[in-house]
RNA sequence: GGGCCCGUAGCUCAGCCCGGUAGAGCAGGCGGCUCUUAACCGCAAGGUCAGGGGUUCGAAUCCCCUCGGGCCCGCCA
């Protein structure tokens, strides 16, 4: 890659160090602290005071630099947070703090010793003896300011974005609180992670295109999986009780601000249990979510509305009652197919002419009764024609047993009672194969074996990770909570 | 796949409508300053205006194509 000037600079004074015989990039830098204690120990002294006890090591980025002749400030920011570094020429000693302004820049990573002490005006600081550089930063860091603002950069060099900014820091460490405590839940109700094949021969358990390649050993195509469900239904018929697995799924469609090619996804399977108990369960695991996501965003409105919104029991409706009723009429289930076709159009969805029942009252709801889901509520018992392959209602014709549940606009569980017949499962694979329309679904023939030899009823659930942090954070894209979302190839630096 | 918008210095942005020598701030260079925290003051420097083609005496600016990105729609039950 050509060399800016600006980096031309930076390296050489990199050079400049090395020949002075100090190292650039050292190996080391032993008995450092965090920010966090540093601070806490500065602030309690008065304004101008030092803390007379033993020094510390502290280590971050430079941040920035503000020079006043024969003293200087510099912030600098480790994992905890920000912390000033207080550099005078008499503590320090002339020849070395001159020589480490000229030679240090904003983006470097500095290791600094000296005593916590406070500034004339209050900022926690340490007044620093000795510092040193453990990573010159060649390139230079995004502008100090406005940070790193295109958003196509923020998300190719996400390492930028993370540097400039600490509110996408905070979201990302929410994610992965966020996912530790979906599973310490899911283990305190005694399920076990499990993993099971990515690279499978058939890519069943949803209808999607998956990504396709090859396998040189067995000279055989493999898909990556869309799902994680097949497989651990077979762990419910090999004698686990309640699995799960938090797994990326692939898709090989378009992204857009909810769907991005990999993803995250939650399937959980619960054998000797239907779907109403596993409403129970879903109450309780974003009961909890919503506390936390509280915890961890205390400066964010979404994130505090969560632990307020998010109190079981959620309400719940019934698929059809809700949907009749926002439409003001009756007897949709009784309807001809030609009819629903021409209410989802009337309901502004573009829909192929050969869109089958199920999937125009999809669009219905969607139109008719999504968008006044703010609040979490569960969606129960949709018609059979929308959900192949559910188990059928126990009690209400023309029904299988589901729910989805909602909030803010966004999908957060779907489960089923889940079907176990092998060959009800057989009819409805060869229906999904037979059709050929976009509503296919994969026949995994070994999976149907597996049911012969009987799966214990069980309930299932899948929840999209990625969609469960944006909504607990308040998020509108799906790039924002996911670290290196899916881009096009360019043109990259050479090495 | 369709529509709209965006791409100017390492970063944040003006300039584009209405064509006439490419501008500022931050960062960097040189100089000054012992309490700043978007520090400040002075001086100098920094550009393949995404790429290609066209119109024109002259294009960052107008037109076409390509690349990349964003938003909306479609698809993703």
């Amino acid at each position: 890659m050509d060399e800016t000037p600006l980096e031309h600079e930076r390296r050489a004074k990199a050079l400049r160090l090395r020949a002075a015989g100090i190292e650039p990039f050292p190996w080391s830098w032993p008995g450092r602290v965090g920010s966090g204690e540093v601070r806490r120990r500065a602030e309690a002294l008065a304004p101008g005071a030092i803390d007379p006890g033993p020094s510390v090591r502290v280590a971050g980025r430079l941040k920035a630099l503000r020079t006043h002749g024969r003293t200087a400030f510099a912030d600098l920011e480790d994992a905890e947070g920000p912390l000033q570094l207080l550099l005078r020429a008499d503590e320090m000693g002339e020849v070395p703090y001159r020589g480490w302004l000229r030679d240090l820049d904003p983006g470097d990573i500095l290791g600094a010793e000296g005593h916590p002490a406070r500034s004339n005006r209050g900022e926690p600081s340490v007044l620093v003896a000795a510092v040193t550089l453990l990573a010159k930063a060649i390139a230079p860091p995004p502008e100090k300011f406005h940070g790193l603002k295109d958003p196509e950069e923020r998300i190719r060099r996400r390492y930028l974005d993370l540097i400039a900014s600490a509110e996408s820091r905070q979201r990302f460490s929410a994610r992965s609180r966020i996912v530790f405590e979906i599973r310490r839940a899911l283990d305190e109700e005694g399920f076990q992670e499990v993993e099971t094949p990515i690279l499978t021969p058939v890519a069943g358990g949803a209808s999607a295109e998956p990504f396709v390649t090859r396998s040189r050993y067995l000279d055989e195509e493999l898909s990556l999986r869309i799902s994680i469900e097949l497989y651990l239904k077979r762990l419910l018929v090999g004698g686990f009780e309640r699995v799960y697995e938090i797994g990326r799924c692939f898709r090989n469609e378009d992204g857009d601000t909810t769907h991005n090619p990999e993803f995250s996804l939650l399937e959980l399977y619960w054998a000797y249990a239907d779907y109403q108990d596993m409403r129970g369960l879903v109450e309780r695991l974003y009961a909890r979510l919503g506390r936390l996501a509280a915890t961890l965003l205390p400066d964010h409105p979404e994130a505090q509305a969560a632990a307020r919104d998010f109190v079981p029991p959620f309400p719940q409706i019934d698929f059809v009652e809700a949907l009749e009723a926002r439409m003001g009429r009756s007897g949709l289930l009784q309807t001809s197919p030609e009819a629903l076709g021409r209410l989802a159009r009337e309901a502004g969805a573009r829909l192929p002419p050969e869109a089958s029942p199920g999937r125009c009252l999809d669009k219905l709801f969607e139109h008719y009764v999504e968008p006044t889901l703010g609040r979490p509520t569960f969606v129960m018992d949709h018609p059979a024609l929308t959900t192949p392959l559910a188990k059928r209602h126990r009690r209400l014709p023309g029904r299988v047993e589901r729910f989805e549940m909602f909030y803010r606009g966004f999908e957060l569980a779907n489960a089923y009672t889940e079907l176990n017949d092998p060959d009800e499962q057989e009819l409805r694979f060869r229906e999904q194969v037979g059709r050929g329309g976009e509503d296919r679904y994969a026949y995994d023939a070994d999976f149907v074996a597996a049911l012969r030899h009987g799966m214990p009823p069980a309930t299932g659930i899948g929840i999209g990770i990625d969609r469960v942090v944006m909504a607990l954070t308040g998020t509108p894209s799906i790039k924002e909570v996911i670290l290196f979302p899916q881009t096009r190839r360019r043109g990259e630096p050479a090495p």
